[in-house]
DNA sequence: TTTGTATATTCTCTTGACGGTATATACTCT
DNA sequence: AGAGTATATACCGTCAAGAGAATATACAAA
């Protein structure tokens, strides 16, 4: 069960925090979009969505070669709340601001048009 | 400013989330009030609310001997939704529901009547 | 001033969480 | 099968946060 502590310690690393945010803000997205939003490298992402997964707080599903995640739908409506408050202190700030605006202007979303994500195979910038 | 990172370092902590349930429980409360409901050693009690007091969640006022933790008045309002949700969600777990129970079991509360804190001068049970 | 009480701070030690790199797995297409 | 892409995992080194004990500071009362 999803406690308010093990909930912090979910949210509490930087990186962690960016990928909930972005997903509050789309709903669903494929680790390529995080690791593109995020400029980081695709290791440190997928662990990061791991601990997400494993904490119950994202759900992932996966199509093809592709890995999608987003809210869990087991949440509780506390959790929520903590979330969305959050949300709400962040928007605007850095770095949140900026993942957004990057994953906006990225080409070959792979939920938008199948092409995939040969833009970024490995990451960092 | 209190950033949404910054409110989350300071409530990850299980010694800081007690005590702060604690403060939204009871408006204010004296050190050795923590100390009794924690049930843990004062040193311990200080450092951690000497964090939440340098990180705006709460204010001190000194009277006497003693110092009285508050909530902070300037904190944002999406800071207090996250405190609030954190505190639903906590509702009847363990440990919070025991401090609740000890502290207001505790005898010569200094608000109460300004006896003092003899019974537990060095904290821990 | 001395004693006792309440709180804060300093110190050292340890543990665990994170970062980085390399590698493994899984899927797709040719 | 082989190559390329997407994601996950394993391994290792580092560093900051917390625990515990000792001490310092501040106030009160005798």
């Amino acid at each position: 069960m999803l406690t308010p502590d093990l909930l912090l310690k979910a949210l509490v690393d930087e990186t962690r925090l960016r990928c909930l945010l972005l997903v509050l803000a789309e709903q669903e997205l494929c680790v390529c979009e995080f690791g593109h939003a995020l400029a980081l490298v695709q290791p440190k992402i997928s662990k990061h969505l791991a601990l997400l997964r494993t904490s119950h707080v994202l759900q992932d599903r996966k199509e093809g070669q592709w890995v999608y995640y987003r809210l869990h739908p087991a949440l509780p409506a506390w959790a929520m709340e903590v979330m969305q408050a959050i949300a709400s202190g962040a928007e605007g700030l850095s770095p949140y601001r900026e993942d957004l605006s990057r994953l906006q202007t990225m080409d070959n979303r792979p939920n938008v048009c199948q092409v995939g994500c040969k833009s970024r195979v490995n990451g960092a910038v």
